[in-house]
DNA sequence: CTGTTAGCGCGTTCAA
DNA sequence: TTGAACGCGCTAACAG
């Protein structure tokens, strides 16, 4: 047994060629498949990594878990990959499902709403998670004991606040998704700040939900509120696309009317007439970069990323 | 330790109320975490099953996959998601990984490029893991023997041409993609054969890759040809987008000079301007039922599903 | 109703 | 270089 071991599995001092044949016939003929449970069990330990994400199919998520699994499958890890449905209490079953599988490390993706009682739990079983001695790293979620990966979400926003001062916009709107989410706050927060440098302040803050019907449901207020407002920002880019259509039905004009900005920089959505205005992250290489963190282990440590700007014709002054 | 096991895991008659208070606390204590790899071993069975995308990032794949994920959390099964990044190699070695985890069942989604050797040695290894016990579904590959779940390609893609030569379009150029996607090539023909109904062929086929960037370097190469072309099929929706990028770049009017249609009405890009006509494909559904035929295995069966045809502004007539 | 025993399939000592 | 024995953590069959 365990010669057959040693040719068929582990990189141990093989035996003679000629008995490594006799095995790998022997294992050919009986159809032999290693069975990684067993293997995991003995050797008490494994080869599996998970990611959590909110929604695989919002395609900031898909982004992110993209570099995620190109630097798995770089290391030879088996991926297990959760969709939360934006539920918490998934959120921490999987974790401990995880943890039960005895997985090497994993990677959450996507911040967390402020309920001060889930957050607390969640930092129980993310505790747990370590204390069980796999890595783990948070991308977009600060404040927990673990490895983060963070864009400067505020500086990003900041930073597109002076551009579109700059290039003439005075009378600004918030599409600012929901308050108790970090990433929403962060950017609606930057944004404001950037603005008030040149001694401005948002005409409207809207908020709503962090999705396309949000951006869409938050124009529709602005346009039934018939508010004075010249450019909008919203603060991820569903949301803007999702804005945009509002305006399109409800005949205003982009850029012309109105101007529009977005956050994230989709590839997917890179082609939308006028081109958004939006905030550039490397969400692959966050992905990528989180994988590594989090099966490196030691001391958490945060990462940030810095975005860019990227100008498009959806807020070209005419 | 056996009524230890009972009352913690497995639904077995349990203990008195008593011993078994007795036994969480202890439980709690030791910081006991049940092994699922020792479970799963003893059990000889797992709650896992696998999920294989060409490419999370593409918004096709990751609709499907949220569908199987969903299927998969209301049964409380795991998932392991492998991106193969379009290479056959990978997606062997992944099948087998699955195996060597004794996954209970996978879901392969994606029609694979017909070349010989590589389907037969794809064909063995699914032999190989639906031999061990497993279930399988294929999603948009035929030919296989396992369950199979398909859209009904062709069909929609008739059914658009026809429904455009209603509108009132005539001279047709098809973005193709590549010749060896069966998927690619049935929606192709499925077209050619709607026009042929109605006494027409297309004008120019133009074959490339299945992407956005794929269907922008057939609509510039389309341009530079300078074809009397009065409407684009592109036989995805991402090609689509590309192509209509490349149109405006070119400063041709959609659907004014050149209508443009696409297939799968992918949801992120239904915001797009002029709104892309397209053929929908119930992704999430067939995503689920995939998982759910898969689980419950059998012989191989075949469900195919009808598409429908969307019309939307950039083939509207002026 | 509870505790004991024997595997599940493997990796890893330790002797030979 | 090879083989025998043990243990990884658990469940299922059995005995008490």
């Amino acid at each position: 047994m365990a010669t057959a071991s040693r040719v068929l599995n582990g990189g141990d001092r093989v035996p003679r060629p000629e008995l490594q044949e006799r095995v790998r016939e022997a294992a050919a003929e009986l159809g032999y498949t290693p069975n990684a449970q067993a293997q995991a069990l003995a050797k008490s330990s494994t080869n599996v990594v998970g990611i959590l994400v909110h929604d695989i199919e919002d395609p900031y998520f898909a982004a992110i878990a993209n570099g995620v699994m190109r630097a798995a499958d770089e290391r030879n890890l088996l991926v297990m990959m959760a969709s939360t449905f934006r539920d918490a209490e998934r959120e921490i079953a999987y974790l401990s499902s995880l943890r039960a599988q005895r997985a090497r490390a994993a990677v959450m993706i996507g911040s967390r709403r402020t309920d001060a009682d889930q957050l607390a739990r969640t930092a129980n079983e993310i505790e747990a998670f370590l204390g069980s001695g796999a890595g783990l790293a948070l991308v977009s979620q600060s404040g927990m004991p673990a490895h983060t990966i963070e864009p400067d979400n505020r500086a990003g926003a900041a930073q597109l606040a002076r551009e579109l001062v700059g290039q003439g916009w005075r009378k600004f709107g918030v599409l600012a998704g929901p308050e108790q989410l970090a990433t929403a706050r962060d950017r609606k927060d930057g944004f404001v700040a950037g603005l008030a440098e040149a001694g401005l302040e948002p005409v409207v803050v809207l908020p709503g939900d962090f999705t396309r019907d949000g951006g869409h449901a938050a124009a529709v207020e602005l346009l039934d509120r018939k508010l004075d407002v010249d450019c909008l920002f919203a603060v991820n880019d569903v949301m803007a696309v999702g804005a945009m259509s509002a305006l399109r039905a409800g005949g205003v004009d982009v850029p012309g009317q109105l101007g529009v900005a977005g956050f994230d920089d989709i590839a997917t959505l890179r082609d939308v007439w006028p081109g958004l205005t939006t905030v550039r992250l490397p969400l692959e290489q966050m992905g990528r970069r989180a994988l590594e963190l989090a099966i490196e282990g030691g001391d958490p440590r945060t990462e940030t990323y810095a975005p860019e700007v990227v100008l498009r014709e959806s807020t070209t002054r005419q």
